[in-house]
DNA sequence: CTTGATAACTTAGCGACGCTAACCTACGAA
DNA sequence: TTCGTAGGTTAGCGTCGCTAAGTTATCAAG
């Protein structure tokens, strides 16, 4: 372990500045050792170029580093999802939809261990929901979502759940292709695609049966349209 | 941290059953501490009533240890989902399919901790996928969706592709309501509930359109289905 | 230009961790 | 009664997260 030439001391004012540098210090280890588990805070510090105990002059401690790491990703994920709607040609809200579910996927499968952090590890300390709700990736999710109810594509409401629910579609398929990678999957936009069309319409069609979908209802509804 | 009672050494063949005691004293100790990452191994051998080393007399590392913790939740899974399924009044093939899938989600809640250990952290040495296929919880469950294509709810095909679809919607919302409690889901029936019908209905939508579902044909089918 | 408060960082070290080498000891076949 | 060995134990290495206490560079004030 050789360490990194020495950092020359920060400015008065300037201790935020080494708080980035350690974030995406701790982002890089991650990909480099393919594990939260296996990044030390020692490791963190050296490779920033400094000791370890100045880790904790700007995270309370290990948790507090990747709750900070775990926003990170967050806004990383906002922005590939945001690029990808603004990306397709046809700005339909079902198209956007769709846009914003594979790139959602992807992001994840592309950063499977960013994504781990992020999503599946249960956070210290529990965000605030409104802001949640009204910011970042899933409340511009929301958007398309309401977007898809005024075009018509599901039947008017509360456009939470269904977000809720075609977000838990996205997540199951990259949350699974990751940790279960030796499954036969196919690819990953086959697999998103097919998955999240069948989320998407599913809801459509569960709007379209009108009354709470019990299996005889549904079974009833399918009978019907059947060619 | 007072220790158990004195263990009296084991009889020439029952090694063995101190492994058995480990796994379960491992379970034990990840619902008390609340995660994983905290039960260390010499807690776990204190718990037993047994020194540190003795663990690596019937596991290689911590590793293979929770490895072996994995295999014990999914089998308990496998279980819970069988017994739903034969505990539903009626046995039509959809009934069963979102017994199923309720009772796969009600016992990732239930045993939140338990189940992010085997879902959520990427196996040390992946399991013969063969296997995985054919026998324990996934294989029973793709036996129920080929008894949904059996009775027409489905297209007929290859049931693997659906069976994944569907496990990866059950998977996502279990693992997001685990992991994102704050959010407001609702009750873990109800979610469930939705989101699986959604899924369910969906493939069973797509099977109907024909061809590949673009979002294009998507909305066009909607509209020729609206009442 | 000197001073002194303090932001920025270091040295040293505690207790707990995963894991291993080396030793012990009771059982049970010969 | 002996003795190989399954089923343990004692002692300890290196690393971990984290902290108390000390050091040094910066910059506003006199």
């Amino acid at each position: 372990m050789t360490s990194r030439p020495k950092r020359t001391r920060a400015r008065r004012g300037d201790g935020e500045q080494l708080r980035l540098e350690i974030i995406n210090a701790v982002k890089d280890l991650i990909v480099e050792k393919g594990s939260v588990e296996s990044v030390s805070i020692r490791a963190v510090a050296q490779r920033v170029g400094v000791t370890t105990p100045s880790i904790y002059l700007h995270f309370a401690d290990k948790g507090a580093l990747l709750d900070a790491v775990v926003t990170d990703v967050f806004a990383e994920l906002d922005v590939a999802i945001m690029k990808a709607a603004a990306d397709v040609a046809d700005q339909s809200p079902l198209t956007v939809l769709r846009a914003q579910g594979l790139a959602y996927i992807r992001f994840a499968v592309d950063h499977a261990e960013h994504y781990r952090v992020a999503v599946m590890e249960p956070c210290i300390v529990p965000p605030d929901v409104d802001e949640v709700i009204r910011e970042g990736a899933f409340a511009h999710f929301m958007t398309t979502v309401q977007a898809c109810m005024d075009a018509g594509v599901f039947a008017d409401g509360d456009p939470l759940p269904i977000a809720l629910d075609l977000w838990t579609a996205a997540h199951g398929i990259a949350a699974l292709m990751i940790a279960k990678p030796y499954l036969p999957w196919g690819s990953v936009d086959e697999v998103g695609d097919r998955a999240l069309c069948a989320a998407a319409l599913g809801h459509a069609a569960i709007g379209l049966i009108g009354t709470d979908p019990t299996p005889d209802a549904i079974t009833d509804w399918l009978t019907a349209h059947r060619p």
